[in-house]
DNA sequence: TCTCATGTTTAGGT
DNA sequence: GACCTAAACATGAG
């Protein structure tokens, strides 16, 4: 979304790629010459449209980027325009056939316009099984979502990790798809103000704000993925 | 200095 | 095929 945004307003759009760079294995000069047609984002992927193709970059964990400057190390990728220049560092890149219509479903998207609480609840009542600390790392349910927004919305919602989709009662498995998108755009803010770290109330801490006790940490679900959760004040349903 | 982790894909095993 | 695990990626925080 931040990176979206900052390459909205380049104005590149329309623009023709002048100039292609990076290690990056995929066939990068398809792009050159060619005009950008849109700029998007899906849950964690940031698209760059091209008439037939779309050009998909994942940061993954440590990758990074810069606009209108470079860093030292190896760039991934570089796309050059007239007046600007992005670069890529450490991240997946990859080309898409076809349009991006086609290929990403918008609603799924937590942070979309497009964004159906109702298509998260209808593939939610599909896996009754399913954990709710999977379920919000689930990128088919919930695009965008990560563990610090898994472990905040549930600390939030009072909602233990290991509960499971089909013993949610209906009004909290709706609380729990509301708060998913309500702390996305909440941690957008604070990302932007270099302030995210400041506004854990769970992730990586130790004491529980709301009571006092020690916080359970465990690397729990399918991805075992760190969990930081009250015993006490988030309710476990199974 | 060392370990671990905002994430995903892929290769391999059972 | 379903399901699991480890590896790979490679940087920065603690």
């Amino acid at each position: 979304m931040i990176l979206r945004e900052a390459v909205e307003a380049l104005h590149i759009k329309g623009k023709k790629v002048i100039e292609v760079e990076g290690n990056t294995k995929i066939d990068k000069d398809r792009m050159l010459h060619q005009k950008v047609t849109d700029i998007r984002s899906w849950g964690k992927h940031f698209l760059i449209c091209f008439k037939d193709f779309t050009l998909r970059i994942h940061f993954m964990m440590f990758g990074s980027y810069r606009i209108n400057e470079r860093k030292d190390t190896a760039v991934r990728l570089r796309l050059g325009f007239s007046g600007a220049e992005l670069n890529f560092y450490t991240c997946s890149v990859k080309l898409l056939e076809g349009n991006a219509n086609d290929i990403y479903d918008w609603s799924k998207d937590i942070m979309s316009p497009h964004w159906k609480p109702t298509q998260a609840l209808k593939t939610l009542k599909e896996h009754p099984e399913m954990l709710v600390c999977d379920a919000l790392l689930d990128q088919n349910i919930f695009a965008g979502s990560g563990n610090i927004i898994k472990n905040e919305v549930l600390f939030r919602t009072r909602i233990h990790p290991l509960s499971k989709i089909g013993e949610l009662p209906l009004a909290k498995l709706k609380e729990l798809i509301k708060e998913t998108r309500n702390y996305s755009f909440d941690f957008l803010e604070w990302k932007k103000e270099f302030t995210l770290k400041q506004h854990w109330q769970a992730y990586t801490k130790k004491i529980c704000p709301r009571c006092d006790i020690p916080f359970k940490k465990e690397h729990l679900g399918k991805g075992k993925r760190r969990s930081f959760y009250c015993n006490h004040c988030q309710r476990l349903y199974i």
